[in-house]
DNA sequence: GGTCATAGATGACAATCATCATGGAAAGCG
DNA sequence: CGCTTTCCATGATGATTGTCATCTATGACC
């Protein structure tokens, strides 16, 4: 087949990556096979490995852009006139649209297993490893100025809290508790 | 191979179960096979669909078994002499042996992704659920009677940030955010 | 004790998948 | 304009795996 332009190399390359990056996140990188991310893209399986090293680099790529996706939403309602960007991150993030779209929703919950089977210093875990290391500095920058001491450790109680809220969540499927732990949470953590 | 007695059948049933929920545990239902279930059981491959429905069925089996016993875990804390029940959970779940151990842990964070990934209606799903109510009701009775005031609400924060803690502690690797992690969701929640 | 049911071993099958080899055609460059 | 590079499509390959068919030896039962 025919040859692209140097800017659609690297505008395809984005593609891949981008579509793999929601892919990944709503059905496990197992579940998905390289040659769907490619037709997902609108290529074939074969030119694949001229863009990327192996699947695993892109699924570390795709956790590492997915991340950084997340950490730009929440560093954004930081800029909240009211100084109310915590509660509003709150609202977004333990929200029913939120558990229910993974694909375009923060990496936390979604490479969550990814990362903890990967080998010890696997790229797919580093990158975990680094997104999560933002997403709390930047909650840290976000909690209320109300809170004046042990904020770091309000932080990461709300990350976890809020990670493992979602996923819990999104693992119990249709069911009142996947609401109502939602609500709990978004509840406790604003007051 | 020779036949064995009744009673040896329902023991090795057993322990294709124990050892499925141990291996599922550790390293996911999707990375561990059924031949592999069945040596570590000592066993081969040939007589698991006399034992089970099918893979699934299995897994759907050990995420309830994993469940159950995390929850008589936790059922026994409420016979703390000083009430002290909850933090003596909190001490042992938010912990480096309990993130170190997944094949014996919870199966909150382990069957998280398994669950999240079942297709609607799907029976480990449904195990998940289960279990997911099973661990809050506890978690509800367990709580210091000092907390009057939305119970339900705490327990189920709780629930979450424990969740999410271990997993996250258990993704991001050997990081000193993974201790950092446990120690602040620990001291947090503790009061 | 003799007959029958069955646990479990061996082996096969079809499907899936990550990765690589090859080739063609067009873009880049002189 | 012609040569070279390279993007990507086609196809192959080897490995893995869930599931099933078959066979045999031995418990279970009359």
């Amino acid at each position: 087949m025919a040859r692209s332009t140097r800017a659609e190399v690297a505008e395809r390359r984005q593609a891949v990556l981008e579509v793999a990056a929601r892919l990944f996140r709503e059905r496990g990188v197992e579940a998905v096979s390289v040659a769907e991310v490619m037709a997902a893209a609108g290529l074939t399986h074969g030119g694949f490995y001229g863009h990327f090293e192996s699947k695993e680099a892109l699924a570390a790529e795709a956790c590492g852009q997915a991340f950084g996706r997340a950490c730009a939403r929440w560093e954004s309602f930081a800029a909240d006139p009211a100084g109310e960007g915590f509660a509003r991150l709150l609202g977004s993030y333990l929200a029913a649209a939120h558990r229910d779209s993974p694909g375009n929703g923060c990496a936390g919950p979604t490479f969550l297993a990814e990362a903890a089977r990967d080998e010890p210093g696997g790229s797919v875990r580093q990158a975990y490893a680094a997104g999560i290391r933002g997403l709390a500095g930047a909650l840290e920058r976000l909690l209320p100025a109300a809170v004046r001491r042990r904020r770091r450790e309000r932080a990461l109680l709300a990350l976890a809290a809020m990670v493992g809220a979602v996923s819990i969540a999104r693992a119990v499927g249709e069911d009142p508790l996947s609401e109502e732990i939602l609500a709990a949470v978004r509840a406790e953590l604003t007051g």
